[in-house]
DNA sequence: TATATTTGACCGGA
DNA sequence: TCCGGTCAAATATA
């Protein structure tokens, strides 16, 4: 099969490329690497929404690519190499996430048990040492409302939701599930916006407080979302793009899509809204350069790792390297 | 005592 | 029928 797909993964690579290249191409527009505190000048919007554009097109083909290669199953991570995988539940599940939801009855709750139609996007985690699986909250309040042995999978996947959801009626949820091969490494599949007063709460500081100067240079992070849905594209990268690389942007910090899941995730672990209980996550290990003083033990850093699923032979796939300054500052967010 | 976690059971889609 | 996702009672913890 390598003969086969070599030329996919070139083709699949200059994809990839072209999508780093518009990144780049943004994050000059709008402002570079550093922090930019003003609005985009007059036409860079417009400008930025067809690079936007041509970015989505492309990894459009990079997924169609990614698929064409992987007829057999999901691409190999080194880390799942000899690691018998579930079946390639592939591209199947991914659509039919969606659409199935109106016959889903609801319960007595008038909550349908099964999967939402929400946003859903996925991002992997890896923690430099298993003392920091702990620290793996992000910043929001999660109630674990179950575990899973899952079909080829080592490790149990564990669900959550947040804490609000009766509460305030916030369906945000998030699966995390620790990857064969790599015990430090972590899926994360988030679904679904918090639409609880945390997130308000957190979009509201973010527009209300300046961004801070990074405190320091965190090790090179790269992120890996996957988002899933036909909307959910759209709606998952514009918005990521704004905190990601620029930062003026409060206004971007809607909490919608793959920003508000990484805002989310990556907000200090300042927020009132916490528990106690959760309050370190991957996101103050971006903090321990600022002086944090709630620094979780033994977390030099984290890094987030690319991601490929089996399960979201749809998605959209989407590379970023990201500024380094993009974790540490609370600004972003 | 309130809140969070664990865990077996249930439900629905494939 | 299998499997993943969710519920909810039981249990643990602060």
């Amino acid at each position: 099969m390598e003969g086969s797909s070599s030329d996919g993964r070139c083709a699949l690579a200059a994809e990839l490329a072209q999508v780093l290249q518009v990144v780049r191409q943004l994050e000059a527009h709008l402002g570079g690497g550093g922090v930019a505190v003003a609005a985009p000048a007059a036409g860079a919007d417009e400008r930025c929404r067809a690079l936007v554009s041509s970015m989505r097109s492309s990894i459009d083909k990079s997924i169609s690519i990614a698929r064409s290669c992987c007829v057999e199953g999901r691409p190999m991570l080194p880390a799942d190499a000899g690691t018998p995988e579930s079946p390639p539940s592939a591209d199947g599940s991914a659509g039919s996430d969606h659409g199935s939801d109106s016959r889903c009855r609801a319960n007595a709750t008038g909550q349908c048990k099964k999967r939402k139609t929400l946003p859903k996007w996925s991002t992997q985690v890896r923690v430099r040492s298993v003392q920091d699986v702990g620290s793996l909250d992000d910043g929001l309040s999660w109630r674990k409302y179950g575990q899973k042995d899952i079909l080829g999978a080592k490790y149990p996947r564990s669900y959550f939701r947040c804490t609000h959801r009766h509460t305030q009626g916030c369906h945000a949820s998030k699966q995390v599930q620790r990857a064969d091969g790599d015990p430090l490494l972590f899926d994360i599949v988030y679904h679904g916006n918090h639409t609880c007063a945390q997130a308000a709460a957190r979009s509201a500081a973010s527009v209300a407080e300046p961004p801070q100067p990074p405190p320091q240079t965190a090790q090179e992070q790269i992120i890996t979302v996957a988002a899933e849905g036909v909307g959910g594209v759209t709606q998952a990268l514009e918005p990521m793009l704004r905190p990601f690389s620029f930062t003026s942007t409060a206004a971007g910090t809607d909490e919608g899509g793959v920003a508000g899941a990484l805002h989310q995730s990556c907000v200090s672990t300042a927020s009132p809204f916490m528990s106690p209980a959760t309050t370190t996550s991957e996101c103050q290990v971006y903090e321990l350069g600022g002086g944090s003083e709630s620094r979780p033990r033994n977390v030099p850093d984290i890094e987030f790792a690319s991601k490929t699923n089996s399960s979201m032979g749809a998605d959209m796939e989407f590379m970023l390297q990201l500024d380094p300054d993009f974790f540490d500052n609370p600004g972003y967010f």
